[in-house]
DNA sequence: ATAGTTCCGGATAGGAAATGTCCGAGTATT
DNA sequence: AATACTCGGACATTTCCTATCCGGAACTAT
């Protein structure tokens, strides 16, 4: 799984605590992250349609939707690709004992298999959303945390 | 993922179809791939201890369990290594708004979140056995199709 | 209108990890 | 004992991820 994940969630669940846009530049030196490599992440989010940017002076990123419509799923997809972990080379269709192409018309056990779990892990994915996220950071480290956070992320530049 | 958990699988499947160990190569030209990097995945395997290796003239692979007892998640493990997918970088303890060190006590909400949909595709992996693959099989593509490579496998080099 | 700020896209190095290959140690056969 | 065959780990090669940079477009504030 791509790294870039976590930042993007980190992200996604700062976010919740500011309504107005906030620059990536700000975004980046708050986790103190390459800035570059992470805009690259928050334009894959824009393009998903995660987060909406405002270009221009005080520009930024904010989430388009409100945070418990949000999964974790999506920005996970929207990162790291849609692309399934586990791809079939469909090496039964090869080597001496080759099964006919004619039998391969539904996936092998094999490929089932891989596909339930997978399909297991997106699920779990798809239960939690941003929201989750942003109460279970608030009960951790005390209510109010993320909204400092929020302030510190409004004010300019150091 | 790494691509060679398929051959992996593959191998476990059809060595459930015969008791004498088989050569790695001949595992290779049955499914017509680099013979050198599938003998990398059986040498995981076999440290694994989910294969018993015996060298010399008539040696090879052979299951060192009953198929019932090993399961997908198993296999995974040996060839892709036990390494999480989703590893915390820790920058929450990065930055001019970190959370000081003596609050990082127990993995913060994001990580929990991944560790269970990991668990997720981790449980459903541990359900499946080779016994169950090797049955699908057999209803897929008709009864006596394992046997039939089987004794392909038994045959001297073509 | 102008200037300044910000996002967007692609092109470009660097590096880690997966993929693929090789030869030596060891064992059963002969 | 000689031999042929096999596994085992060490060695290149390729691919992908990470990280960076720059030019251009768009928008806001002045
Ligand atoms: S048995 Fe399954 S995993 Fe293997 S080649 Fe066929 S479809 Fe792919
Ligand atoms: S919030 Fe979670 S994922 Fe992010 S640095 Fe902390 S422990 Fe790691």
């Amino acid at each position: 799984m791509s790294g870039g994940v976590e930042w993007a969630l980190h992200c996604c669940v700062v976010l919740t605590s500011v309504r107005e846009p906030v620059p990536a530049a700000r975004l980046a030196e708050l986790h103190d992250v390459s800035p570059t490599y992470l805009a690259k992440q928050l334009q894959a989010l824009s393009r998903a349609g995660l987060v909406h940017s405002t270009q221009g002076k005080s520009g930024g990123y904010a989430l388009t939707r409100s945070p418990e419509l949000i999964t974790v799923l999506e920005v996970v997809d929207a990162v790291d690709g849609p692309s399934a972990a586990f791809v079939c080379t469909e090496i039964r269709q090869r080597g001496p004992m080759a099964t006919p192409a004619e039998a391969c018309t539904t996936p092998c056990a094999i490929s089932r298999a891989m596909a339930t779990a997978e399909a297991a892990r997106r699920e779990a994915l798809r239960t939690i959303t941003i929201a989750d996220l942003a109460n279970d950071v608030e009960s951790d480290y005390g209510a109010g945390a993320l909204n400092g956070i929020g302030a510190w992320l409004r004010t300019t530049g150091a």
